[in-house]
DNA sequence: ATGTCC
């Protein structure tokens, strides 16, 4: 039975078909899966295809046809739209570790700064190609919100609570309760498609947006089923040790060890629908060359530019208040409270003014804030180290910072190289204990860390310095309880 | 990143 749902899958026609044989990402794609999957859903999935192909190809043909007229029409229209001029000429941005940054990330950050609402950008020394804008970019645009410049994990953030050890050396602790530890984790989060039997209630459910908003309201029931969850991917909860090094430190904190809980995850399914919806909702009005379609921006004058914006402060919200629930379970497994906690998120757009008090949309999708005395967070891998770190106001990063080390591998390139004894070795060897993931989150699959920090050093100052010890991830099913 | 479908 589940076989046969595959097949069927595998054969309907998708947007993907669509854009192969030249249709044009918006209006035109929609529609043409709509009346396909409507109208034609007995022809193959071969005949669909050369049927809508031929209202491409003559839209004036079909204008006045029963179920293909209104396809036409969304052609014809689409095509009495000329897209919006790029700037024609290359626009200066400054690039940070700029020898270790592959081309895709560095070509998509190009076109981005020929948008012509564009201002001002940087490239963070942990940047990778991503989709629309690369990971690790920052983008300042004039009164105009771009949806993939913010990244499809809305508000996706680092988290981190320092707690004093019930003995004195923290460390010894960690190490004399690794199980009781683990145990916590395994007992207070939850990965992936799991959630908790019974959410703890928070008063993010209580935001207007949820009501105000018809896109938001939709997906407030299963906001609420996964508040204080963390998701897939490079999303983590961990315990480690941080050390603070800086005397000055916005902590008040002597110089030394403290155990610590550390936590990397975004707003969940809130957010990256609010992404895909908006996303479209911008390449349908915003029509772009097709090497920059996917930067189609909403204009904040907008009803769709505003209502974007609410829902995504809400999404960052949310993922705000994911992680302190997350901390919130730990803390009182642990019975302590923390002495001094720090956040910040990585995938967000922030109205910002410049020296001269001009005020712009600042988008760092997979960068972090970087204003001076800002703290943040720059995560490592699950085992090697990252740094608390105090922004300088650096001006050509635009306030801004890497948001970890960064991919040197895809995903699908480490599950083909890398082998599990080889990884677990090396995991092993660090002294980290990990629960879950997988190959593509392996250690060897990200930069060095140092050099990337190396590379923003007029950038950020380190504050402290965090070692992770027990580790989750998304992917431990055998501990999972389905819940 | 995402119950991974436009």
């Amino acid at each position: 039975m589940k076989k046969k749902k595959t097949k069927e899958a595998i054969k309907k026609l998708t947007a993907k078909d669509l854009h192969s044989i030249g249709f044009p990402t918006g209006k035109p794609t929609g529609t043409a899966l709509n009346i396909v999957h409507t109208y034609f859903t007995e022809l193959g999935k071969n005949h669909q295809l050369e049927l809508v192909q031929d209202v491409l190809t003559a839209p004036d043909q079909y204008k006045l046809h029963a179920t293909l007229g209104p396809l036409a029409h969304a052609i014809l229209n689409h095509q009495q739209t000329a897209p919006i001029d790029l700037k024609p000429d290359k626009q200066p941005y400054t690039i940070y570790g700029a020898e270790g940054i592959e081309e895709g990330a560095l070509k998509q950050m190009e076109i981005a700064m020929r948008l012509p609402v564009t201002r001002g950008g940087a490239l963070m020394p942990d940047a990778h190609q991503g989709y629309g804008l690369p990971i690790g970019g920052v983008l300042a645009v004039e009164n105009a919100v771009i949806p993939y410049g913010v990244g499809v994990d809305i508000g996706c953030r680092m988290s981190m609570s320092m707690s004093m050890s019930i003995y004195n050396i923290p460390t010894s602790y960690l190490d004399s309760n690794r199980v009781t530890l683990k145990q916590m984790l395994l007992d207070n989060t939850r990965f992936g498609y799991a959630s908790f039997k019974k959410p703890m209630d928070h008063p993010i459910m209580e935001r207007p947006e949820f009501h105000e908003i018809p896109i938001v309201h939709e997906l407030k029931d299963r906001a609420y089923s996964q508040l204080g969850t963390s998701g897939g991917g490079n999303h983590f909860v961990e315990f480690g040790i941080v050390e603070i090094q800086d005397e000055q430190n916005d902590f008040n904190l002597p110089l030394g060890s403290y155990l610590a809980v550390l936590s990397h995850s975004g707003s969940r399914g809130l957010g990256a629908n609010i992404a895909g919806y908006y996303t479209k909702v911008a390449m349908d009005s915003c029509r772009l060359p097709q090497e920059a379609k996917h930067l189609a921006w909403l204009d904040l004058n907008t009803e769709a530019g505003q209502e974007y914006w609410l829902a995504m402060n809400l999404a960052g919200d949310y993922a705000s208040a994911c992680h302190h629930q997350i901390h919130g379970r730990l803390a009182a497994a642990l019975g302590e409270n923390p002495i001094a906690t720090i956040e910040n998120h990585h995938n967000f757009a922030w109205k910002e003014k410049d020296y001269s008090g001009k005020e712009f949309i600042v988008h760092r999708k997979g960068a972090t804030p970087a204003g001076k005395g800002v703290l943040g967070i720059i995560p490592g891998s699950m085992a090697t180290p990252g740094f608390i770190v105090r922004g300088k106001g650096e001006a050509a990063s635009i306030n801004s910072a890497s948001h970890g080390a960064g991919r040197v591998m895809s995903r699908t390139q480490a599950k083909k190289t890398l082998h599990k004894p080889q990884v677990q070795q090396f995991i092993q060897q660090a002294g980290i204990e990990v629960i879950g993931s997988d190959l593509d989150e392996a250690p060897m699959v990200y930069k060095d860390i140092h050099q990337v920090m190396a590379a923003q050093q007029d950038l950020v100052d380190v504050v402290g310095t965090f070692h992770p010890r027990i580790v989750r991830m998304n992917g431990d099913e055998k501990y999972m309880e389905v819940d």
